[in-house]
DNA sequence: TCACGATGTTGATTGAGTCAACAATGACGA
DNA sequence: TCGTCATTGTTGACTCAATCAACATCGTGA
């Protein structure tokens, strides 16, 4: 089993027991349609699907082949579905809606369509927002949860300069009690890389997953042309143990050698243990360590340096 | 009506789809349970409340009262339940679970848990740490929904900074194409601000709407020790409308009042008529303009002025 | 060819969901 | 104080949902 915080479980069936009283209701028998929730699933399918059998029917909505069985010879009997025998297959059926079926449904939808949407008006605009954008993360999550999350790396996008700021705040702040003293550190650090930007001697790279940013790294120019500064690296936490650090890394010296500096310099703090082993990884070499206090703690400080 | 989306009602609907068809066998019927999921439903009712009644079982679950009865004159029989009149009430019955129903709950209340469990393990931690958040989301949009949004203000908290810059990037990017030199602009106002801050000179403040940035203001010193500046003004689309400008900036001039100042004066552009109005509703009257060209465009920029 | 699995159907049983009716009780206004 | 009205719990009746078991067919692959 994974490391799991207990409380996901219990959201996770708060939600549930939620979302079934207060929408369960709602697909389950839509005012004055004569389908049950169970029929309109089945009738769903079939409008959705090019001559489909029972079988898959019973297999996408997880029911009984019993229950599909009887619930199609309702459909024929009202006039709704006809089945033709399989040309490639003696014992199978291919289903599909008559034009009587076909305006069931989208009566069936248009009344659907019109339930949600009531539902969708009753709360405001902002929350709409956030409750469309919640319910596409976790249909995300349901479907796309088996394949592993791709990592791509991007150039800087309006929001990102904040963003790296606040993000690696957060997670100090969090796992090392830092003060907003390195969070105005890095907003300077930023607002300077931005103004002395420079496309032959700087570079900066976002990791994204899914458009969600899991990291970054800058490369940044100093007095001496030949050495060049590597600064801001960051993971997310989440997105540990997928060498997205690695990836930047080796991104930012590839790019290092590139513009052709013959030196890659940084400066960081002896607490943060994960960074130091890719500096070590990628050739980095301690060069000194002073301790200083910032950002609310007592906290070492190293040069580390990698010749290229 | 609305103005809402067509695809939010579509996104929605498809949400359900893949809930039901996902989830919905999830709860129904736990393998080797005794209960369906109705029964249990009606079972996490008598296990989470006092002394409840029938009728307050059948509101909560939005089910009939002559499945709830007869569901609990089976859990009666079985010796789940015991029933006791309400002294204060004739017709009504008080409901509690006994011994043998306790332990029925718990043995259902563990599977569930480890059903759930079973499904977060499957996604990564990644997906499941959005997972949950989307569900918090999702629950705050339907419980919440029907209360106004409450806002309060409060002061920095790690992250806000960058948050402020990297919001304001985004929605000066979008509503007005404005490019990074902006972020970098107010990254280095923030990080300034946060360096030179004393308490007796200057505030910030962040409007909260449900845990979430609204929008800010910073009320910064200057050389004049009689004159502060009102900076970094902005309100969040979501929450326009609202009166979350208003507040901030009567927040802003109450308190520099109370610290004393004589004069309060901003900077801002023309184009940001929003905020203008604001300013001229609190009474600050207009200085003097000049073109100038910053983060891509031709803009006017603007001193305003107000005597305290 | 023959065992095996998949498909579709039917019987049987329990619970879900709904509607209607009814008796008992409490609340509230005329 | 009385009568009306809503609420509560129960029961009957009916249809569909959900399972389990059994069975006849059909296709596939050893």
């Amino acid at each position: 089993m994974l490391d799991r915080p207990q409380g996901d479980v219990a959201l996770l069936r708060a939600f549930n027991r939620l979302y079934t009283n207060q929408l369960g209701l709602l697909d389950a028998h839509l005012d004055g349609s004569r389908f049950t929730l169970s029929e309109a699933r089945i009738l769903y399918e079939l409008a959705h699907r090019e001559d489909p059998t029972a079988a898959d029917i019973a297999r996408t909505l997880n029911m009984d082949r019993a229950q599909i069985s009887r619930t199609l010879k309702r459909f024929a009997d009202r006039g709704l579905l006809e089945t033709r025998d399989d040309p490639g297959h003696g014992r199978q059926q291919l289903l599909s809606l008559t034009p009587t079926g076909r305006a069931a449904f989208a009566d069936l939808d248009v009344r659907a369509q019109e339930a949600i949407g009531a539902l969708l008006d009753r709360v405001s605009a902002r929350q709409r927002q956030r409750l469309i954008g919640a319910a596409s993360v976790m249909m995300q999550a349901f479907d796309g949860g088996d394949e592993p999350a791709s990592v791509t790396l991007r150039g800087l996008r309006p929001g990102d300069l904040g963003l790296v700021a606040a993000r690696q705040m957060m997670l100090y702040a969090e796992e090392y009690g830092w003060d907003q003293g390195y969070e105005a550190l890095v907003s300077r650090i930023l607002a300077d890389f931005h103004d002395q930007f420079d496309p032959a001697r700087d570079a900066a790279w976002i990791a994204d997953i899914d458009g969600e940013m899991a990291g970054s790294i800058f490369l940044v120019h100093g007095d001496d042309p030949a050495v060049a500064k590597l600064r801001l690296l960051y993971v997310e936490s989440f997105a540990r143990g997928a060498g997205v650090g690695r990836l930047l890394v080796e991104t930012c010296i590839a790019h290092a050698r590139r513009l052709g500096y013959r030196r890659l310099t940084l400066w960081t703090n002896s607490v943060l243990a994960a960074a130091r082993h890719i500096y070590e990884r990628a050739g980095f070499v301690l060069v000194d360590e002073a301790p200083h206090h910032s950002f609310g703690h007592d906290l070492i400080g190293q040069n580390w340096s990698l010749d290229l």
